[in-house]
DNA sequence: GATATCAGAATGTCCGGACAAAGTAACGCT
DNA sequence: AGCGTTACTTTGTCCGGACATTCTGATATC
């Protein structure tokens, strides 16, 4: 047989602030994270039984599952019932979000910077309207950029908004992402059904994006809904690949 | 102002089944998922509240809460605090699962075949041994494949498997995906990464692949984790952009 | 008429307990 | 020594209740 490799494990100690309005699980869950992210509690390490670790807390089982529960759907935990709640290796990167490229851009420090091609009001082309779910010939604002990283074209980006859900100009769409001006108008992105392809860069495309003709480009399509269900975009952008790529974590 | 929508509400009644394994939210939130899909609770449909709704389900609010959260996981429902639980509009795709091709495209009926185009155990080259976390020189499995649909290439894929995992041979691996090998042999896959960009084909793919010399291609690199944090896959892939995109969905 | 306050309704959090199911390891029998 | 059985540990499911927080809309006030 194989010798069982030694299992680590931690008596744990989480101080609790009851008076705060941040729920106590979400404390739990939270200062759990940092620990594992840290490194200060290993992959590996085995987690004592909920019973006593929500003893030692003092808390009850069912909020001290809350927070491993909480872990668990983040892919940080994982537990087998009879045998107990192990830490898995720390991943790098979370779940795509649904975030925009200037978002991600500027997290990272790669100074993205916008530039607006045209901005009008004009009816959606069928194909557009289908996928917005509105009838055929409806206005939307129609917006076309240009995004740069460090003064580099890197994206193509054509997006079509409804009207009704937020003022745009080409001054503010300069200045920040549109999912930054989508969210500061109370809406919630919720959900986004999206579509990635490669195919070669037109002429147009490789003047605007200073890519030899024939370059390969990443193609991306998206819909995005908010949560109760509304269009509130629709996106088709290229990207120069040789400056870009998708990355993503899948959880199964 | 603008005039409020009427918002549909039904009482809900389902069936459960008390002596069967299969647990009580469970069973609630498989049938709301069903009668969600095939639009027998439209979309915008309010809820009952959920101690009225547990009550009439002979239910705690506990489980029917367990079983709501389930759904609003999974993007089907909207919560808000003090307002009640909505139904959103049913999404075709579920978030992107942790699948091989070949299970995709024998889901949707493509009749996925493999050719084995070499199998062998070798020496990791030095980046991919990074990759899989193991000292440089290591000998792993070296699977290269090419996938076809429909009797037409559709992408060729190089995959680099740790030694001790599972034993594969070139008619196993010609008859299924190597993901159902891996969970055959008790692999639980939990954690992938993966990057997804586009280049160009050199003349040895597009001829293996059917295509134009430089084609567009799809490139996916992915790395994968079992639950116990171990590499047991490192995947190098390219698809034939005209054939083939990812389609996923996000949440937010 | 506009604003502030208040009551009601809904979900969010938390507790304590009970039994079930699954996996592990020790035990006892052959 | 090998094998099946049993006991134990641990997570999974479920219940009932209590209070907090947030949102909506009606009421009262200025």
């Amino acid at each position: 047989m194989t010798v069982t490799q030694p299992v680590p494990q931690t008596p744990l100690s989480i101080p609790l602030d009851r008076t705060s309005p941040v729920p106590l699980y979400f404390q739990v869950a939270q200062e759990l994270e940092r620990r594992i992210m840290t490194g200060e509690i290993p992959a590996g390490t085995r987690l004592e039984n909920e019973v006593v670790l929500a003893g030692r807390l003092g808390l009850s089982r069912p909020t001290l599952r809350q927070a491993i529960e909480y872990l668990v759907d983040r892919g940080m935990l994982v537990r087998k019932r009879g045998v107990g709640t192990q830490v898995v290796r720390p991943r790098v990167r979370r779940p795509v979000e649904l975030s925009s490229l200037y978002d991600d851009l500027d997290r990272v420090g790669e100074q993205p910077r916008t530039r607006v091609l045209s901005l009008a009001v004009a009816a959606a082309p069928d194909p557009v309207a289908a996928r917005m779910e509105l009838s055929p010939g409806t206005e939307v604002y129609v917006i076309e950029r240009l995004r740069l990283a460090r003064d580099e074209p890197l994206a193509l980006m054509r997006n079509h908004v409804p009207l009704g859900l937020v003022d745009l100009d080409e001054e503010r769409l300069s200045a920040s992402g549109l999912y930054q001006l989508l969210r500061g108008a109370g809406v919630t992105l919720k959900i986004a059904s999206q579509s990635i392809g490669a195919r070669n860069a037109t002429a147009a495309e490789a003047r605007a994006l200073d890519e030899p003709r024939g370059a390969p480009l990443l193609t991306m399509d998206r819909v995005v809904y908010d949560d109760v269900g509304r269009v509130v975009e629709v996106g088709s952008h290229v990207y120069r690949a040789s400056r870009y790529s998708f990355e993503l974590t899948l959880t199964g």
